[in-house]
DNA sequence: TCGAAAAATGCAAGCGCTTACATTGGCCGC
DNA sequence: GCGGCCAATGTAAGCGCTTGCATTTTTCGA
């Protein structure tokens, strides 16, 4: 072993004087190791620094211990608390997470997945269900296990950890209604190719149109996901006509640029106007007033997700889709219009 | 090739009747492949949707296009924009990133360390210079290219872009003090095993002792890193005697779970206590009232740590350490005592 | 105490890829 | 028309590891 690179097995096996396949098993078979010789092999390991080289082992084993995730962004606070979640549970199995992120562009989505695949991921979380045909064509020649995550949608032969976007978005905009509002708009990311924005303007819409709301000129102002987007798409509502007494936003990041938008150009939330989020992240619970917003269980979202993907690895097939439960949180910045 | 199975590159070779080598170099050195060939094996590798094996490609060329981070926590606002801004530099440079999460734990970061190490990272980006000695002894005899950042630290034989959490610290309570406070707390997170909530407390004293108070006595109430955890060292800053009349938060997070639970019991700010943060997330611009603030310019360091670690991947060794600067934000949190 | 079964360990063949070196074939100048 | 050179491609030897099978050692009942 030149000194300057990295100790391999047989350098173990040699120092320890056992064979490779010895030492091998000591970290994937342990208890067909004899405990002397095991403590002989890890205490050479410890001294020498050994580590595994992983293309050698996902060569030899095919299996690479290892599950990627493509995200929107890591920028957004939406998708860390589950990814945290995912990355733990994950952890706990003795899995790496590989991340990589997307920038909403699904073009790069599909590249990013690929990366992902050829470092030999086992397994891959996905947001949402809107991506390139060629991209499930890939994911489905190549038989990549993937979960898809973040909402719940019509495929079933794939496997799906979600809540309904939709029906929150109805559940949400009905109590909004509920409490005497009829001027009502809407701020939401680009639903292009964002199937969870899409999905909750329909559930607006949908609640809308039966409370016998017009649903077709619902105000909409599309934008990227930052703060300062919703304060600016909350200006430009303000100046519609009739003025909306509500703004249904499409996320919390959205909702707290709009609530801090509103306070500089002196719009009173809640009394002039009401404000809710989706998502319920702690910024909900910062702002002033505190938001209105859907509970989504991202914590959980994660850690199934991680699970389901665990078991498909394990050959456990019993394993299935299901939909998580999202709630209404009533704080303070949705009243009575 | 099994139909089940991932087309390999003698797939590949045999289908374009070439030799394996020759579809190796179509990927590697595309200049030596004449033009006809490589269309004709570009053709067959789509046909087939061949990726290539990236522990086999490591394993023969001992390179990877990867890169580790090792992060205390992906929840955390405070490191996701800088990740964020060194994942896409690197994938500007078709590398592809590698993110684990230490949860402030120094063993779990030489846990995952080792693991990013073995699944092939040719380098890494690290937080701040406190870890166990085992870690830096395992960087070094494994030669392991590193970059330590936010924060700048005393060793000079390792890469470093960061900035002087000290002198940052300084600099924020020597306006605090500017601004008539003298009853002055702070609420920081766990410095035992966090260099840069260390340097921030020392940075706070400094400046106590230079303005002739007393730095002994400063309270601190030292926390978890959420909001929650704000909250409630606020709470309890607030039941000492004297009362504060200016709180230093290690961070924004805490900052803003002081506000908010400030608001709770009753205690203006910044009429009765002043508060202020640390990082500059958005968070900074959304608590009412708004948060002043020391700025840490996130996105450039995780570039210049990008840039840094191609660099020396690259054998260009010019490549040094450097020291960002970091600026006061005055918003409305802090005011005159 | 002996032999058979079980437990521990060793042997060696690849896994998919890169790359130094060998081979082929086409083109040049003379 | 021929030798020599160069560009294009092929050959084959590993890279570090796992694992089925072979071999050695231990265990234990009779």
């Amino acid at each position: 072993m030149n000194k300057a690179s990295k100790p391999t097995l047989d350098d173990v096996a040699k120092t320890a004087g056992v064979s490779s396949a010895t030492v091998s098993r000591c970290f994937n078979e342990p208890d067909r190791v004899v405990a002397a010789t095991r403590e002989r092999v890890m205490r050479v390991v410890d001294e020498l620094g050994y580590t595994p080289h992983f293309g050698g082992r996902a060569l030899a084993s095919n299996r690479s211990n290892t599950m990627g995730a493509v995200i929107p962004t890591m920028e957004n606070a939406i998708f860390a608390r589950g990814i945290q979640a995912f990355q733990e549970t994950l952890a706990e199995a003795g899995v790496t997470l590989l991340v990589a992120s997307s920038g909403y562009d699904p073009e790069r989505e599909f590249e990013q997945i690929r990366a992902l695949v050829s470092q030999g991921a086992d397994g891959l979380l996905l947001i949402g269900s809107s991506r390139l045909e060629k991209t499930y064509n890939f994911l489905r020649t190549r038989h990549i296990p993937y979960v898809i995550t973040w909402n719940v949608c019509a495929e079933t032969d794939c496997f799906i950890v979600g809540f309904d976007n939709r029906k929150a978005a109805y559940a949400l905009t009905r109590k909004v209604i509920d409490f005497g509002h009829r001027q009502i708009a809407m701020i939401s990311a680009a639903s292009e190719f964002n199937d969870r924005a899409r999905d909750r303007i329909e559930g607006v819409r949908a609640a809308l149109r039966d409370a016998g709301l017009s649903a077709e000129q619902l105000p909409i102002v599309t934008v990227p996901y930052s703060l300062a987007d919703g304060g600016r798409a909350f200006e430009e509502l303000m100046q519609g006509s009739p003025r909306p007494t509500a703004v249904i936003c499409g996320n919390d990041v959205l909702a707290a640029g709009a609530i801090t938008k509103a306070k500089e150009i002196g719009v009173r939330i809640p009394k002039e106007v009401s404000i809710t989020g989706f998502d319920d992240i702690e910024l909900a619970e910062v702002v002033e007033p505190k938001l209105t917003t859907v509970h989504v269980p991202h914590r959980r979202m994660g850690e199934a997700a991680a699970k389901i993907l665990l078991d498909i690895r394990d050959g456990k097939t019993e394993c299935h889709s299901f939909e998580l439960e999202t709630s209404i949180i009533l704080r303070d910045s949705l009243a009575p219009a």
